[in-house]
Formats: C-alpha cells, structure tokens, sequence
RNA sequence: GGCGGCGUACCCAAGUGGACUAAGGGGGCGGAUUGCAAAUCCGUUAUCGCGGGUUCGAAUCCCGCCGCCGCCUCCA
C-alpha cells in the first residue's frame, strides 16, 4: 500500500507519485504579513511539516517552500494606520510569525522567498504572458485576460460566466470582469517603498503572481505539491493555475491539498473580518498569546490531532482536553525514566527512525509485537492522506500496552515472580518499546525534545524543599498519622501540586 | 443564485461498500490497585442528521429533506 493523497484538482484520493522520481516539491501559501497571524495560520505549517517529516522518512528528497507576502495593499494601509512603513511592519510581523514557528516546531521549511526580492522574477513572468497575448495592459494595470485559458476554473469548478458581474474591482479597464491583476499601477499618494520598477511604469504586483513566480523559481514549472487553505481555492490558487499554465503550456502543481479552517464558535477565524466580535478573538487568538499560554507542542499535537482537511473548532475546553491526552505520554515517558534510569528521549534518537524492524532489540514477545503493529498502524494512517488522527491513535494504543506491561510485570515494584523475567530485561524493553513510540511519533514532529517542564524554577530548591516535605509526610504516614499526611497532600493541591504516592516511592508534579 | 464541504456517543474525532457486533482522546460510571488519593490497568458508555432507494451486504453509493459551514471581495 503506498501513500494517496486527496487532490483538490479531482477531488478524489490519488497514489502519489512524484514528478520526478524520489524527489519532491512542495509550496505552501504562507502569511501575508500586515497583521499578526492566529491559529488558523499554524495549521497549514504545522500539517506540512509533519507531511515533509514523512516523506523524508519514506525516502523522498523534499524542498518545501515557504512564501511571505511583504507586498500587498494591506500593507500599505495597514503600514499608514500604525504611522510606519511597511518594510518595518513586515519586517516585524513576519518575525512574530517566525518566532512562532519555531516554538510549533515548524522547522523543516527550506526556503521561505519574500515577494519583496522577487519583483524581477515577476516582471519577467507577466511578460512571458503578455508576449502570448494572455495579459494585457490597461492604464498601468496589467490583467490576466481568462478568455485565453481554455480550462479557467477546473479547480475551483467555476465557470467563467458565473463569475461575470461579481467581481468588484470598479476596474473598468478591464476587458472582463473575471480578469485579475498581475500588475497594479502605483497610486502617486502611496509610499515609495512599495513603487516598484516595470515596464508598465511604477507599480506593484498582483496577489496572486508572487506565488506563481517563487513556486517556478525554486521549484521547477512543474512540481508536486501546492498548499494552503481552502478560502484560497477561489481565487488565489486558481488563478495561480491559470497564469502558470498559460505561461508554460505545462501542468503546475500536480497535488493541491487544501486543510480545513479553524473556528471559533463554528465561525471561520479571518484577519480581514470587520465584525468587531471577531477582532476581539483575533487579539487574543494570536499565534503569539496562545503560545504564551500553552506550550507549542500542545497547539502542534491538537492541530494534528485532526485530519487536516476537515475543520478545527477551536476552544480552551477543547485544548484542555487534548492536554489531558498528552500528559498520558508525558508520564508515561517519565515513568520509563524514573524506572530505567535513561530517558526515552535520548533512546529513541539512539534508536533512530523506525527500520524494516520496528521491534527490533525487544525480547518481550507482545511488546515487540506491538513496536511492529503500532508502527504500521501509524503508517497506515499516514499513507492515507496524511491521516495524523489515527496515526495519533496509534500512538495511544501504543502508550496504553506499556503501561500495561509495566502494570503486569510489576516493574514499578521490583518485578513480578510469576514472569520470571529478570527485572533488568523487562525495564530494557520497556525503554526501547517507549523509545520506539517516541521515534515514530518524530515522523510528524511530536516529542522531538523533552517538554521543559518547570523550566522558570527549577533551580533544585523547590526540588529539594519538596523531598523534605515528602520525608516529612512519609514519616507521619509511617507512624498512621494519615490526618497529617492528607493534609499535606491537600494543602500541596491547593497550590497546583500533586502528589502520587506510588510502590517505589513519591513523586510530585505541577498541574 | 452558483460551486464545494460537513452532520458518527455527553464533548472532540478516525473510518467513506464486507475483518464496523464503528478506532483513539476527553468526560461519566463500575472494578483492580491504594490507608485514602493520584497515577496506571480492566470493564462500560453510539447503529453512524432524517426519510426513501441500490446491493447478498451501507456509517460508507444514489435520491429527497432538515441543520451547519466555506468560497463566489481580501483571507491559511
């Protein structure tokens, strides 16, 4: 069974195969930096990191590109509001959404091309267009002129007549109303900065060229995957499409994957939303609050939590939940620390990714057994469209049998007769079998580094004045003075900490 | 009005013709464990929006209806 990939473009599951062999192209729209980016912005980063993680792993050679759009009215306007200009705004915002990335463990983008420093690959693009009569000039403007492209609205399943009258550009230099600019003709009262040179005179590009041009730069006329979300269907990667292959009378993007939209109260989030209602979540729904709240593995693992495709709603309660889910893990993995005395994290990069033998280096008969049948589940899951959900599930299933291998071999308090296991071996597997999850867990980004929990105070005080708390109460406890013990329990909890009181020994944690 | 999508348990969410007498997570309930908890494990909690139809067989395909959402203007 080999990976298939929903295609926008015939909207049905197809195998994937790459343009050229053992090779892979991807391009994903990515921010228009005039305004902070929210969660909606992380998903598609998020989902194609973790998709560029897997084809690697199956051993394609991927280049994903990245694009910032710097140029753009928004900007101007945006640029004026804040009484700067827009290099200083784009500069700005497009380092909170970096910094963003970073933290999402969005790290494997390979070049991420500013329209800014292309304005020449574009110029000479809409002239390859207008050299075969498919763009043409109007008062400065350049259009796009969709009579000429036979198959105008095949992704998006429009027609053109259906479109006649709806679009409202006031343009009336236009020849029809579905034609769209490749160059707009600079406004005298507009910054400098954005009055680029051309031979239509001073101006800016369209919205949609940009993508166009990068993509062929960096990735070739024709190549795998193009991305985004699914308001870009209509019209950005539409007539991304129509002006490409016009240009080059061969197929752009083969694969158009497009990820559902996140939701707040089953509304769609959108920087552009005048409702003041939606402004007042987008301020506190930015990439850059929430991730102060929550730590960036928590966003990744809820976005990838489910398939992409369908939509996110998004709410605290709903990231409460997928924490919960996490901290199973998260114990789990320092269970097996605690237990082992190696930390999992360090194995599972010993082990590395997961090989023709998943169960490898395991004794244990169901354990090994599960190393292998976890694996392919995950990449079962994986294969079908990118499916993180159940390759998530997987994940659980996994966590689940050894937890239970841990519980029936009695590990956690010396080992159990009736195994007749040597203690040593079963801890051995039980590492290698958590080292292995986490392993494949990394093939779409998760549990790359240990959470830093407790980061801020962990300096080895709090630690040390809580074994002498833990002393104390297990003296009383000792002594049957449980009244005294609950009470420090309690009073711990009040202030978010808790107590587990387990066969080797207590240990605390911060809720 | 045109185009597209969705509706699976209390909530989130996989599955899209037969191994589904429907994954997984959260929550609830019952049990094991525990001095009691916590954690962990075990069990339990749905016939798939509604109504027809196709089929030996449908959550999965077709028709109709209801509800929700997206795009058609900038949007990840």
């Amino acid at each position: 069974m080999g990976l298939v990939i929903f295609n926008t473009l015939t909207r049905e599951k197809q195998p994937f195969v790459p343009v050229q062999p053992g090779k892979v192209g991807i391009y994903l729209c990515g921010p228009t930096v005039y305004k902070p980016s929210h969660v909606g912005h992380a998903v598609g980063p998020i989902i194609f990191d973790a998709v560029k993680r897997y084809l690697v792993h199956c051993g394609f050679e991927v280049r994903w590109v990245v694009n910032i759009t710097d140029v753009d009215d928004k900007l101007i306007v945006e640029a004026e509001k804040q009484n700067t200009t827009t290099i200083e705004l784009a500069e700005r915002i497009t380092k909170d959404y970096l910094d963003a990335m970073k933290i999402l463990r969005v790290d494997t983008i390979d070049i991420m091309p500013k329209a800014s420093e292309h304005i020449g690959d574009i110029i000479d693009f809409i002239k390859r267009l207008e050299v075969r009569d498919i763009a043409y000039e109007s008062g400065g403007d350049v259009y796009f002129d969709v009579t000429k492209d036979a198959d105008y609205g095949k992704l998006s399943n429009r027609r053109i007549e259906d479109q006649a009258g709806q679009r409202d550009l006031q343009s009336a230099e236009k020849r029809n109303p579905a034609d769209f600019a490749l160059w707009k003709a600079a406004k005298p009262e507009e910054p400098e900065d954005v009055k680029f040179d051309s031979p239509w005179g001073k101006g800016r590009p369209g919205w949609h060229i940009e993508c166009s041009a990068m993509a062929m730069r960096y990735l070739g006329e024709t190549f795998d995957i193009h991305g985004g979300g699914v308001d870009l269907v209509f019209p950005h990667h539409e007539n991304e499409i129509a002006q490409s292959e016009s240009a080059t009378d061969k197929p752009f993007a083969k694969f158009w994957m497009h990820n559902g939209l996140t939701k707040v109260n089953t509304k769609k989030i959108s920087k552009s939303d005048a409702d003041p209602e939606m402004q007042a979540v987008l301020q506190q729904m930015t990439l850059h609050n929430l991730l102060d709240e929550y730590p960036g593995e928590l966003i990744r693992f809820f976005i990838l939590s489910t398939q992409y495709r369908s939509p996110i709603e998004y709410s605290q309660a709903e990231i409460a939940s997928k924490r919960k889910g996490l901290d199973t893990f998260y114990r789990l993995f320092e269970r097996v620390a605690r237990l082992c005395g190696v930390s999992p994290y360090e194995k599972a990069t010993e082990l590395g990714e997961p090989g023709d033998d998943p169960g490898a280096g395991v004794a244990s008969d169901v354990l090994a057994k599960s190393c292998v049948e976890q694996t392919a589940l995950f990449k079962k899951a994986m294969d079908d469209d990118f499916n993180t959900a159940g390759a998530i599930a997987a994940l659980f299933d996994f966590a689940g049998i050894i937890n239970r291998v841990i519980e029936q071999e009695k590990i956690e308090s010396g080992g159990n007769v009736a195994v007749r296991r040597a203690p040593d071996a079963a801890k051995a597997d039980v590492l290698t079998a958590t080292a292995r999850l986490i392993s494949v867990a990394r093939l779409i980004g998760v549990f790359l580094d240990p959470p830093d929990l407790q980061a801020a105070d962990r300096d080895g005080l709090i630690d040390k004045a809580m074994n002498v708390l833990i002393q104390v109460r297990q003296h009383v406890r000792k002594n049957k003075d449980f009244t005294t013990a609950d009470l420090i329990r309690d009073l711990l909890k009040e202030q978010g900490i808790t107590l587990e009181d387990r066969a080797d020994g207590t240990g605390w944690r911060k809720d």
